[in-house]
DNA sequence: TGGTCATTGTAACCATTGTTACATTCATTG
DNA sequence: CAATGAATGTAACAATGGTTACAATGACCA
């Protein structure tokens, strides 16, 4: 745990917080599709991502999907956080994208380091500014952009996230994330296809213009 | 100013921390329709709203519009706060919704006071969680709500936060915060007048059902 | 009082997205 | 190898929202 606490967060933490993660954080791995978080869960503590990806969705009373963004190494929900300093429930659902290690800090620990290490409160606002920014970008993205455009980002994005131009997703996957239907995403993705931007097959999806 | 402070904020921060906050910050007012903060404005202080209401903007690089959220007595913008910790510019337009006196504080005040006083790490955090609320409020509004109901939600909240059911408000300007054209509002607000949920008059919308 | 401009009403049409329905393809398994 | 079910392709149609165009109304000012 240390090794891989020190390459992902090293650059931000003194040693001594490092110890006390070590010392207090517990080391969690998830499988792809493994749902880490829900809706209504009552959230105690935090996750700091060591490796893999998780993501996070919302989910509306008719049980509508949407998602959010995408966590990577080095990030963590703010979300959560948010959940966690204010004692409420979770608003939203993470999902394991890859198989992904983390490690929970409890409440407690993150007020106390939050007056403590000026380090930890520089990565706690940090985390809120960059989780307020990609919520902006997910707003521009509804409000501003059509469907063709937001599944091309969506693929682009997954690509990033996955490290990998071959995605193995369906259809019906995608739908679920961008909270549309199969029908309109097999039609967009054979335009895009056309247009050469990706090629399809069963299961997988070649993402090329990167 | 430290009647109004203490009016709005007394049973959040200490005797001391008021005492601050008088010293260091400015007072300052707003006109109806006026821009508070602008997009890429760079910014160094954080408002404190002591009376009036701000409302929040999200703009695209085409210039279209969409409001984000409405800021009362009590409130500060995390968004700004976010700008002022990171120093970035802003990404967001705040403009009065009515006229409005606030207290800027300057950004080196908001970090030491985070490290010395529980209760404004409190607001902090606090704030941090209502606007991360309010933002998953608008992507559940803008993804999972016909542009009627969209309609009616931001009548009422309109309604609410001008503390008044008659307002003054043209067709043209809740296109422009729907980011929708004029036509389409004035065919949705004559359909709610016939379910006898508004009345219509010139530059007026009066809202029953709160 | 007449003219001008902002505001509102409304029709007709278009574009995008959502829905239903059904055919086809492919992998897996008995 | 046939059967099954998941995944994909595609057509036809519906619904929502966006656009254009123009008329009517009301407020304000010269």
């Amino acid at each position: 745990m240390l090794q891989e606490l020190k390459e992902a967060y090293g650059f931000l933490f003194e040693e001594e917080l490092i110890k006390e993660i070590v010392e207090t954080g517990v080391l969690k791995t998830a499988k792809e599709g493994e749902i880490i978080m829900d809706i209504n869960d009552y959230i105690t503590s935090m996750p700091l991502l060591l490796e893999g990806a998780i993501k996070v969705l919302r989910e509306d009373k008719e049980g509508n999907e949407l998602l959010l963004y995408f966590l990577e190494r080095g990030d963590t929900c703010a979300l959560t956080l948010s959940c966690c300093l204010g004692q409420t429930r979770s608003e939203i659902r993470a999902v394991a994208e890859r198989n992904t290690s983390f490690i929970m800090i409890p409440v407690s620990k993150i007020e106390e380091w939050t007056a403590r290490y000026k380090s930890w409160r520089n990565f706690v606002f940090e985390s809120y500014h960059s989780r307020l920014t990609e919520m902006l970008e997910t707003i521009d993205t509804i409000a501003f952009m059509n469907m063709d455009e937001r599944l091309l980002r969506y693929l682009q994005d997954k690509a990033k996230i996955n490290q990998s131009e071959a995605l193995q997703v369906t259809h019906q996957q995608i739908a679920y994330d961008l909270h549309t239907s199969r029908v309109v995403i097999s039609r967009l993705l054979k335009k895009l296809e056309i247009e050469k931007k990706i090629q399809l097959q069963r299961n997988q999806i070649m993402v090329h213009d990167l």
